[in-house]
RNA sequence: CGCGGGGUGGAGCAGUCUGGUAGCUCGUCGGGCUCAUAACCCGAAGGUCGGAGGUUCAAAUCCUCCCUCCGCAA
């Protein structure tokens, strides 16, 4: 451990933007190793959730159990809003997963600049959904980036990056879990270099640039023409949103796990090869896919054998699926 | 007041509308068959039907309230 991870520069004036738990990973990181949060930018609470209750971002329920200084403006187009950004005082901003654009009065604003915290190896994957799309197209490497942040969208000089291994099984949800620690220890260490002013600052290569699309609904409604892979990779990209999802009947049921299999005795797409406890061999366009662990709606997830005892009717070989 | 589904022996479901002996597919236990088995055959145990009231001769089933799990939508 070097000795920068013991010993965090609290002389810079941290101000920390940030929204869902993947952010909240990091700003708890910065505070459990003593760094100066002066005040914690998030998004605006948000109706949602059953209920359709006001909800507080997971930065903003820590930063106040932490008794930070919360700011929530819609964005940083006002004058006021600028201001109060002014009014912290800031010496350096890390943006992780903030979700709202930064002019240049802000980029410019703290004395070190605001750096971000990018879960890809840019210059792959800029843009809004870096971890999913590494799972969609099947990389087997990905990771994250800390960059200085510009104009652009995620176009900053790169200070470092820090690499992880996708497992076959790994979801969003599993990724996003085990960047967390990398992200949070490519941060710290970015942040000693800046503070120590020895961080490095490499320009993206820009005709290595590739944009990670959002995740919309409308994609993850399985299509079985698609191969096997595909339809895999795609069940462990939308985990845990919106979740791959085929119909039965009148309902949208989620499919939460699935494998290839190699034989689609030659039926055709969406059709039910076989079913069993351990799982539901459907064909694909190319070879098939075999079903584990399906959620039927108001359900709780439920695997093949649970499927073969209370609903086996449902999914008898033969039937066919959109 | 966003919309909606569910809580029935260990598991997944049916039964609730049209009150009246709690069923199905598994699992478990015992026995049998077999070289053997996640296969098959025979038998058994195991449920005050989420909770509290109410209606009724009678409530899983009808009414009221509560707890809890989940899907949609955001």
């Amino acid at each position: 451990m070097p000795k920068s991870q013991n010993m965090p520069d609290r002389n810079l004036r941290i101000l920390f933007g940030g929204t869902p738990d993947f952010a909240a990973a990091h700003l708890k990181h910065l505070l459990d190793r003593g760094y100066n949060v002066v005040g914690v930018y998030t998004q605006p609470d948000r109706i949602s959730g059953r209920g359709r209750k006001l909800t507080p971002s997971p930065v903003k329920e820590l930063a106040l159990e932490r008794g930070l200084p919360v700011a929530q403006p819609e964005n940083f187009q006002t004058e006021a809003s600028i201001e109060e950004f002014a009014s912290f005082r800031p010496d350096l901003f890390v943006v992780v997963a903030y979700g709202i654009i930064l002019p240049r009065a802000v980029l410019d604003m703290p004395s070190k600049g605001c750096i971000n915290v990018h879960g890809s190896l840019l210059p792959k994957y800029r843009g809004a959904a870096p971890i999913q799309r590494s799972i969609f197209f099947g990389d087997r490497q990905t990771g994250v980036t800390i960059m200085q942040m510009n104009e652009g969208l995620d176009t900053g000089d790169i200070i470092l990056s820090k690499s992880l291994e996708i497992l076959p099984d790994d979801t969003t949800e599993s990724l996003f879990r085990r960047l967390e620690p990398v992200g949070c220890t490519a941060l710290t260490e970015a942040i000693e270099s800046i503070a120590a002013g020895t961080a490095a600052r490499v320009p993206q290569n820009e005709s290595d640039a590739t944009y990670a699309r959002k995740i919309t609904k409308e994609e993850a409604k399985i299509n079985f023409r698609e191969p096997a892979d595909m339809i895999c990779r795609r069940v462990r990209t939308y985990i845990p949103w919106p979740g791959a999802f085929i119909r039965v009947g009148s309902q949208n049921v989620k499919i939460l796990k699935a494998s290839v299999t190699e034989n689609a005795m030659g039926l055709g797409a969406g059709t039910v090869i076989s079913l069993d406890r351990n799982g539901i061999a459907v064909a694909a366009g190319y070879n098939a896919v075999l079903l584990e662990t399906l959620q039927f709606p108001g359900k709780k997830p439920a695997s093949a054998a649970d499927i073969i005892n209370g609903r086996r009717e449902l999914f008898m070989p033969g039937t066919v699926f959109e």
